[in-house]
Formats: structure tokens, C-alpha cells, sequence
DNA sequence: AGATTTACTA
């Protein structure tokens, strides 16, 4: 930031005459208002909504010699930034001689509003420099735009000046402090106000929830006698964004329950929660109630909804929401090309990565997530990497190491290991376990234990192992028959504390998600459950099924292997959703980590058994089991 | 005569 471009005034607004002009002009120099004294024009001013108005009064001004009027400057300063005209606002300011704290603290609350922290802190500078002392309104406009190193040296000078009792200023504070990240320090001064606002009380809350403090942020909650929107928007997107996407559901149906109206943010926030719990019914019901309420559907909300109805399953409803926004930004194309990767509809997701950019769209980096994931659902490799090559050289997009997990993925599919290998030891950016996961990944489905050992035994060394690490090597061990390192990985694991992350499936009836872990006793229909379980069992075995037991990692006898195979969070949803829904409906399953083979294999059986197309929403992607086969192709 | 704080879609 250099005062050069700060302090370089746009040329000054010259008023055009046209309609409005002429009436307005007209009305200014009535008999009776002229000419037009500082009163009047303030009372105009602050009527004025319209940038063909202000530009009149400001001409009013420069005419009538009021340009260095303080006040009517402020105004009209504020009316441009308010219009969203922060480059006539500056000219203006910079024109003001000697600008009192009122200007100076509008002028630095407009650029904060813009997001323009740099600027907002150089005035601020600029402003102590020329000697005017910043007061509690200054504080908390500066606060909005500053970092944690800036908020803790402004704290110093608000304690120095003595605005430390200022609510406002304290609620900046634990904002400031929420924001860089120290929630230790937001809650040592949110916890010495001696009295606090709903709004304090809901930046405190926005901070525990954007860390992730679920438990904290719901105490602080339920604790707030009076709560309006804002803050149940905050607790059910702090759910919603931090892996509880159930807990969000709930406890917005509490907030319909309460009385309270939910408006565009509410809905966001739910619908991201439906789309990671794959609740459809929940979607459906949240798209009739913004249509029932008012709520209009601009291009953010259209693209929450094109996500979620992707996540969902239902591509078809997607595909109808996109269509009906008329200004579709980039935003909105890629959560709809995402939507066709998922699904594995790779030509389909490609086809609209074409239209995007024949409209003069830009792709952005998540755009190429999308068309590089739909490659790689369908096995393009030679396709991957011109997209691969083409963000680079022809959109000035540098690779990230999520575009490296996509090209990871697609060589791995087609068998390319080296080429993989070769690509993630010469990328720039520093691989992580979830790159290499990728690469181990591809080596246990190629049987290429060789490389598989060399990375795995590289993670293991450097401390970077997690549970998949391990799995997948133990897997391919457990592939090639050699249970002495199974045994061997499995003692490893033990001995490295690493846990496996439990797999969760979820499934929706009657428009609450039911979720299980494996082996789950929790569920009220559990009896029935079970009974379904060994009736599963015992078509897979009359279709000569025999479980893969070879997957499991516990040191058990094969029996117990099978058991434990059968318990599988995916047949637990599985067998719930047999005894709960119609015969003939689709079936509709969302798992947390990626299918296990196993019960990838017995769901293709069962979709053939049964007649029922069952659905399953996977970390990676859609599995969509017709008549014993997966539109997967069995390869994910 | 004049002002300041909270939530946000891949």
C-alpha cells in the first residue's frame, strides 16, 4: 500500500444533466430554497438514495462554496461509501482540509466495510500522524479490518486512551482476538466485560464456533436469554461446518420450534448440513419452505441448493436449479460440474466445463477439482492432464496439492504408478497424508507392493502414517497372502497409537437421519435390525457370497473376521433401510470414509436380490448399485 | 448538527 495510490484522487465527479438531474436542480432552486443553506442540503443528503443525487448535491456544494463544510462533507462521504462508491468517497476525503475524528473514523469504517484493511489502516496511520485523536467509535471501526499483530497493538492504545470500558470497543476486541485465532485472549476479554450485549455474547459465540469449541459455543448458547437470528445462525453453522451436520438439523427444527425466523444465511448453513448427511427429504422440505416464505432465491442460495441436491443424490433437481438461475457465476457452474463428477457423469461434468468458458467465464481452481475428479471417475487420463496443463499454461492457475490428489487418482486408476509416483516427487508444494494416501491407494489396487512399501514405509519414518496408511498396507499384504506382515502392520498401528477413524453411515426415513457405527446397538429398532442383518446373510450366502476376510485388520479367527464384516456401518444402514422403506424405492446410504470392499460387493448382491436400486454416497463419490452392478465399475 | 459491534454458498 503506498500513499501514491492512496492519495491519489479520482477525478471529481462531474454531474451529467439528464432527467433526474433537471427535476432535481429544479427543485433546489425553488424560491424558496435558495439558496440552499447547510441545513437543507443535509436533510437532502440524507434523503438522497440515489448516486445521480449525490452527485448532484455535491455539485450544489462546490458551487455554493460549502466544500469545506465538515458535516455536509461526512454526509455526503457516507452516502458514496453507502452507495458503494468508496473511489468518489476517497476523492472527497482527500479534498477535506484537515478532516475531523468523524470523518476520519467514517472514512475508515467504509474501507473496513469493503474489506480494504490495508487502506482503513494506513488513514489510521495517516490520521495520528496529523495529530487527531482516534476515539471509541474509531477503535471499533479500525478493529473490524486489522489483524491479531495490529488488534494487539491497538488493545494497548485503547487501554492507554481509555476506551478499554467501551462495550463496543470490547466486543472489536474478542472479534479481533476471535478472528487471528487466539481464543484463549477473545475469551479472557469477553469474560472481564462487566456487561454484555447480544451481540458481544454472539461474536464470543461465533468465535467458539469457528474453532471448532461445539461444546463451549452450545453452553454459551443455551445460556443467552434472548437470541435472535444472527446467533442461531452462528450455533447451527458452527454445527454445520465442523463435522455435525445432524446436530445442525436439530437444532434448526429447535429454532422453527422457537419461534424464531430463519432467513437466507439459516438456510445456507441447513442445507450445507443436509447435503453432508445426504437428507433429502430435509432439502426438499427446506426448498418448499424458501419458496413458501419469501425467501428469494438469488445465485448463492440456488448454488447451496445445487450442492445439496448433488449430495443428495438427486442430480435431476440439481440440474433444474441451475437452469433456472439467470446469473449464473463461476461459483454456481462449478457446483454443478461437481455435481456430475460425483455422480461419475465425467462427460456431462466436462460438457459444462466447455459451455462455462464458451459464456466468457473464467475457471477457477475448484473448477478444475471438478473436471480433473470427473476424469478421473471415468478413467480419462490423457484428458486429466491437458486440463492439468491447461490450468497452468492457459489459466494461470497453480496446481494445488487437491489438483495433484485428482491427477494422483486418475494415473493410479489406469495403472500409471510411476508416472504418478514421478509427479508428486517434482510438484513444488509440500505432499501431504492425503496425497500419499491417494498414491497407496493405487498401489494396492495394482498389487504394486514394491512402491507401496517404499511410500508406506517413507510415512511411517517421517511420522506422517495415518490409520488408511497402514490399512491400505496391511490390505495389500493381506492380498498377496503374507499374514506375517499383516500381523507385523497390525502391531504397528497398535504400537503408534494411530486410530481408525470409525465409519459412520447415515441413512433418512421420514426425514430424520439415522445414523450408525459399525457394530451399533444404539439405534430403538435394533432387534429388527439384526433380524434383517441375518436374513442379508443369508441370501448373500445363497448366492454363494463368501465375506472378503481378508480385509479386516483385528487379530480374530476367521468367524469372528465375518462378524465382524457383517456389522459394518454400511449394512447396519443398509438392513435399516430394507425393513423402513416401500419395496421398490430407491435406498439411499451415506458414508463417511470410502466404501469397504466388502460391503461394496454384498450391496451389488443385494441390489439384485431385492430389486432395489440402492444408492451410496461415499467420501469420494456416488455408488449407484442397479441390478447386481455399480456405475462405480467397481473401481473407486 | 455528525458515528461504532455479530452470521455468508464450491
Amino acid at each position: 500500500m503506498s500513499s501514491a495510490i492512496l492519495f491519489t484522487a479520482p477525478p471529481l465527479p462531474t454531474p451529467s444533466i439528464n432527467r433526474s438531474t433537471l427535476s432535481f436542480t429544479a427543485a433546489a432552486s425553488s424560491a424558496s430554497n435558495f439558496p440552499p443553506t447547510p441545513d437543507k442540503l443535509a436533510i437532502l443528503l440524507d434523503k438522497s438514495n440515489s448516486i445521480h443525487h449525490l452527485l448532484q448535491i455535491h455539485a450544489a456544494l462546490l458551487r455554493h462554496g460549502l466544500h469545506q463544510h465538515h458535516i455536509l462533507n461526512f454526509k455526503l462521504q457516507r452516502s458514496y461509501s453507502s452507495q458503494g462508491r468508496l473511489d468518489y468517497s476517497l476523492a472527497l476525503f482527500n479534498r477535506t482540509r484537515n478532516p475531523n475524528i468523524f470523518f476520519y473514523t467514517s472514512i475508515i469504517n467504509a474501507h473496513a466495510l469493503h474489506g480494504l484493511s490495508q487502506e482503513a489502516l494506513f488513514i489510521y496511520t495517516q490520521m495520528l500522524y496529523e495529530g487527531v485523536q482516534p476515539n471509541e467509535f474509531t477503535f471499533s471501526s479500525i478493529l473490524k479490518s486489522c489483524s491479531l499483530e495490529h488488534g494487539k497493538m491497538l488493545h494497548s492504545q485503547v487501554i492507554k486512551l481509555g476506551f478499554d470500558s467501551d462495550l463496543y470497543v470490547q466486543t472489536g476486541l474478542v472479534d479481533v482476538y476471535a478472528r487471528g485465532g487466539d481464543v484463549g485472549s477473545a475469551r479472557l476479554v469477553f469474560e472481564r466485560m462487566p456487561e454484555k450485549s447480544l451481540v458481544s455474547l454472539t461474536t464470543m459465540l461465533t468465535c467458539y464456533a469457528k474453532h471448532g469449541e461445539l461444546k463451549e459455543a452450545r453452553l454459551l448458547f443455551d445460556g443467552m436469554v434472548k437470541k435472535d437470528v444472527v446467533c442461531w445462525n452462528v450455533m447451527i453453522d458452527g454445527y454445520a461446518q465442523h463435522g455435525m451436520p445432524n446436530e445442525a438439523l436439530v437444532l434448526f427444527r429447535r429454532m422453527l420450534a422457537a419461534k424464531a425466523r430463519p432467513n437466507e444465511i439459516t438456510i445456507l448453513a441447513v442445507l450445507s448440513a443436509c447435503g453432508q448427511l445426504g437428507a433429502l427429504e430435509s432439502g426438499r422440505w427446506l426448498h418448499s419452505y424458501v419458496d413458501n416464505n419469501g425467501i428469494r432465491v438469488n445465485v448463492r442460495l440456488a448454488t447451496a441448493l445445487i450442492d445439496m441436491y448433488s449430495k443428495c443424490g438427486s442430480l435431476e433437481d440439481a440440474r433444474l436449479v441451475f437452469d433456472k438461475i439467470y446469473d449464473k457465476d463461476v461459483v454456481a457452474w462449478n457446483s454443478m460440474i461437481i455435481g456430475y463428477a460425483l455422480h461419475g457423469f465425467s462427460h456431462d461434468a466436462i460438457e459444462l466445463f466447455n459451455e462455462m468458458c464458451r459464456m466468457g467465464l473464467r475457471p477457477t481452481d475448484i473448477t478444475f477439482i471438478g473436471v480433473l475428479g470427473a476424469c478421473g471417475h471415468a478413467g480419462l487420463v490423457e484428458k486429466g492432464w491437458s486440463f492439468f496443463n491447461a490450468m497452468r499454461d492457459e489459466y494461470e492457475i497453480e496446481p494445488k496439492i487437491e489438483h495433484y490428489g485428482c491427477m494422483v487418482n486418475l494415473l493410479g486408476r489406469g495403472g500409471r504408478l510411476e508416472e504418478a509416483y514421478e509427479l508428486v516427487k517434482n510438484m513444488k508444494v509440500e505432499p501431504d497424508p492425503i496425497l500419499w494416501g491417494a498414491l497407496l491407494g493405487a498401489c494396492r489396487l495394482h498389487g504394486n507392493l514394491e512402491l507401496g512399501e517404499k511410500i508406506a514405509e517413507y510415512l511411517v519414518s517421517h511420522n506422517l502414517a495415518n490409520s488408511g496408511t497402514y490399512i491400505l498396507l496391511s490390505n495389500m499384504y493381506a492380498a498377496k497372502g503374507n499374514w506375517e506382515e499383516v500381523a507385523r502392520i497390525r502391531t504397528l498401528m497398535k504400537d503408534s497409537g494411530v486410530r481408525k477413524e470409525p465409519g459412520c453411515s447415515s441413512i433418512e426415513v421420514n426425514n430424520r437421519v439415522h445414523e450408525f457405527l459399525a457394530g451399533d446397538l444404539k439405534h430403538p429398532k435394533t432387534e429388527e435390525i439384526y433380524r434383517m442383518l441375518e436374513e442379508m446373510n443369508g441370501w448373500l450366502k445363497a448366492h454363494g457370497y463368501t465375506p472378503q476376510t481378508e480385509i479386516v485388520l483385528h487379530d480374530i479367527g476367521d468367524e469372528q473376521k465375518e462378524q465382524s464384516l457383517e456389522v459394518h456401518s454400511e449394512k447396519l444402514a443398509l438392513a435399516y433401510g430394507l425393513i423402513s422403506t416401500q419395496p421398490g424405492t430407491p435406498i439411499k446410504i451415506v458414508k463417511n470414509l470410502r466404501v469397504c470392499s466388502d460391503c461394496h460387493a454384498a450391496t451389488k448382491l443385494i441390489s439384485k436380490i431385492t430389486s432395489r436400486k440402492i444408492v451410496m454416497r461415499d467420501r469420494n463419490r456416488f455408488h449407484h448399485f442397479v441390478n447386481g452392478s455399480c456405475s462405480c465399475g467397481d473401481y473407486w
